[in-house]
DNA sequence: GCGGCAAGTTACCGGTCGGTAACATTCTTG
DNA sequence: CAAGAATGTTACCGACCGGTAACTTGCCGC
């Protein structure tokens, strides 16, 4: 149950030194997705950032506010990349379903990944009222009102039952990523959704 | 990010005291998956038991040790419930996944629900030397070989495809229940695996 | 009643948690 | 160069973390 310790973060004083800030914020959500926020304490993200608590307490008022930037920003690199993988399929929402699943399997296999950092969050957070939660909640409602559109758009003949279908085939990849080494059955991902669409007369 | 006090779990004495190993394991059990692991503490389990840190060392070698029998009886229990679930209908293995997903779904939607405790493990536990991450990992391979066994028995055109995306059906469910209240897209489990098992042919 | 054991009590350990005060240094910019 | 902002340093806070020692109390069967 040990913690990320202070010390053992590769290296304390990363070449580049932009604001403090960001160095801190680049660090605290690498550190916040690889090993859990719960398990990263300020100590070891200012001692990665090659900086000291007092810096970090002057640019943000608490670490749950961290973890809320951390999450908000997980969100809109998650949009940023669902839009370009989006993009080239204007107006085929078929495509564009096989587009995002054939990115998602290629993306969650990679060896670097550690699923959904939202995902992740909704496990970890279970306090209501934290700052964090509220992101992670509208991310997967966002995530479930787009399927559903794009199933209405392929005109299912259950427009809702299939977006919430393949919103459930992706979500699983994600928590399979975390036991099974390169992801497992997260590679039948992309198929499993074609069969959906085909099924669903889309 | 506040953590399970040791003050505010209910009641600090229950009425049955049966010998005080159970008692510490039990409430130990029931918070781990209801807070999650990380959030609760030695003290926090001991006092909601009604009992002393002593107690507790004088049953388990450690907390971790804790953590790994916890998701040993929660693995021994998922797998009674489907050996349950799957009994009445022997031999006809297109019908036992469709009983499984009905109990998954109305499992999954009830309020007291938060998901698979073993998959929440795999969230929280990044250290691979952890005692309980091969708990979590045997559990979901053999997840991963039952539904793929089933795929095969119900004659299935590719039964690892089938396998891999019926357990990312239910995989997601567990990930969706812990951010839609009652579930949310789960309910759409059952059909999706039906609508798969019939484009595979089963 | 007495021995033995299970359980409770109290105090303690070093370490980490999130967070702060006071002060010194360096960097940037006019 | 000087002023002011940004950053670093050190020490500290109370609380909690997982874990332990020494001793006392309660309960059981013999």
């Amino acid at each position: 149950m040990s913690v990320v310790r202070p010390e053992d973060s590769s290296l304390c004083e990363p070449a580049a030194k932009p604001r403090v800030r960001d160095r801190i914020f680049d660090t605290a959500c690498e550190l916040f997705y690889r090993h859990g926020i719960r398990a990263v304490g300020i100590d070891a993200i200012v001692c990665a950032a090659g900086t000291n608590k007092m810096s970090f307490y002057r640019s943000f008022p608490s670490k749950d506010e961290l973890v809320a930037d951390y999450l908000r920003h997980k969100d809109s690199h998650f949009w940023l990349w669902w839009d370009e993988v989006v993009a080239p399929h204007q107006g085929r929402p078929r495509q564009q379903v096989e587009a995002l699943f054939e990115a998602h399997v290629s993306k969650t296999c990679s060896k670097e990944s550690r699923g959904c950092g939202l995902a992740n969050a909704a496990v970890e957070i279970v306090e209501e009222d934290h700052p964090g939660r509220a992101v992670v909640v509208s991310h997967k409602s966002e995530i479930r009102r787009r399927f559903r559109a794009l199933a209405v758009a392929m005109m299912a003949r259950d427009p809702e039952q299939l977006g919430d279908a393949l919103m459930l085939l992706m979500e699983g990849g994600y928590l399979a990523r975390l036991t099974f080494p390169k992801g497992g059955p997260v590679a039948s991902a992309l198929i499993a959704a074609r069969t959906l669409m085909d099924a669903h007369g889309a």
